[in-house]
DNA sequence: CGGGAGGTTGAAATCACTCAATTAGAGTGG
DNA sequence: CCACTCTAATTGAGTGATTTCAACCTCCCG
């Protein structure tokens, strides 16, 4: 049943790290169902305790917190192949919540299931546990652009960071990808108003760095874009690159 | 030999989860270094390849990245019991540098013993990847105070965080902890000047909340102090309280 | 051809930064 | 025990980046 279905899973696994032919069959193998879910919809918000992990297949979605006074910071964006609450399997209670950016597909997998995975294949334990430590990687690296860096900076960082990304899952050709983001989605995700954003895409866009439209990010000038962001895509610890 | 060493590490662990004596003792067998470090030394660099894990036995370090204009930007501070370079276990190159803000105790394990313990006790490779991703909750913590808290906020909910972690490993009474911080290291850990780190501080100590000698933090109004961080400590997922 | 979400613009206000000088403290050597 | 020194804390003034508020525009979709 999984099994075209978890193919984001495995190769986005490969990104970073390679499967035997046994475990590849293992995690195609692995129980799921199939869920599709609308633009803007929460998926697991904080203070649920979830009996099943998802696995994000198509589409676009991320972490987020609300402050009391209604602001919101998002601290991850999520990709296809990503397993979106991992930290459920080992922490009770959700300490964030999850919404989708764009129309997705999720494949929803019983706890029992993957830890039962875990049990007999002790690579892709590893693997998965490989997986959080990249994931805290990025995180350190957005601390640094949002504690230091200028938005000009930022923004340019953050768009290398989504293309790279993109790309060592087959999803961007060419520096050129779909992005499902609005001005106010990237502000909260780099701690600035949605009006500094659009200001600074003037520039970026002004600079001939990228080009961006509704929903496509483009990057014209990919070397000016990483120079921008200071931008050295080693923390992603990517087997292979695009 | 790492016999007594070793307890900070398990105490740690411990704080958020509960080990068997059998575990217990095998930890306690774990083969190590012992290595003191002076104060405002590196310990690992990025870049590094480590053969060997950093447990913080006594004293204070932190997690800290380098901008090419010199700016830097302190990612995490570490306790005592904190392994340092997990990830260096399963990601060969390191992307961040470690460095003690206060002489310190380490316990240096060679990646072999770390992982032969991880091999024979999976309840123990769950504890630490349990460990990886409440860091992982402090992180997003920290970003959204970096992106989205105003200083006077983002300083109090930071010394309640330390304050908290120290408790749950007897390392702070009434609230009250020995922290070598210069407020300089404070605004690198903020993405704040250390000026206004100075003055942020006055607030808070005019504001009743704490009193702070240089390397001594006491919050006099623990309540008060929460409430002007936003605080809640449920991100920390600690087992007990002190 | 509305309606609504998201993008764009301008002006004023604010938070935090930089620069530069001064003070306080802790440790050291004589 | 006192000068000396270095690091860290403190202060004031001027600057700059980013926010807020509020209005307007534009595009997409039904």
């Amino acid at each position: 049943m999984g099994s075209a279905l978890i193919d984001p899973l495995t190769r986005k696994l490969e990104s970073f790290g390679s499967l035997s032919t046994v475990e590849q069959a293992a995690l195609r193998r692995t129980e799921g169902t199939r869920v599709p879910i609308e633009r803007h919809h929460d998926i697991v918000s904080a203070g649920d305790q979830p009996r099943s992990v998802n696995v994000l297949l198509e589409g676009f979605a991320c972490t987020y917190t609300l402050l009391p006074e209604g602001k919101r910071q998002i601290t991850f964006f999520h990709l296809p192949g990503d397993v979106l609450d991992l930290p459920s399997l080992f922490i009770p209670v959700m300490d964030y919540s999850l919404c989708s950016l764009a129309h997705s597909q999720l494949l929803r997998i019983p706890h029992e299931a993957m830890l039962a995975l875990f049990h007999e294949h002790p690579r892709i334990t590893h693997l998965f546990w490989r997986e959080t430590l990249i994931y805290a990687a990025i995180f350190r690296e957005w601390m640094v652009g949002i504690g230091r860096r200028p938005a000009f900076a930022s923004v340019a960082h953050l768009f290398c960071e989504l293309i790279v990304r993109m790309q060592a899952i087959g999803l961007a050709v060419d520096h050129q990808v779909d992005l499902p983001l609005t001005q106010a989605d990237i502000g909260d995700a780099l701690g600035l108003s949605s009006v500094h954003v659009n200001r600074t895409l003037q520039e970026l866009r002004g600079a001939g760095l990228i080009k961006m439209t509704r929903s496509r990010l483009r990057a014209i000038d990919w070397h000016g874009l990483c120079d921008a962001g200071e931008f050295d895509d080693s923390y992603l610890h990517q087997q292979q690159m695009g």
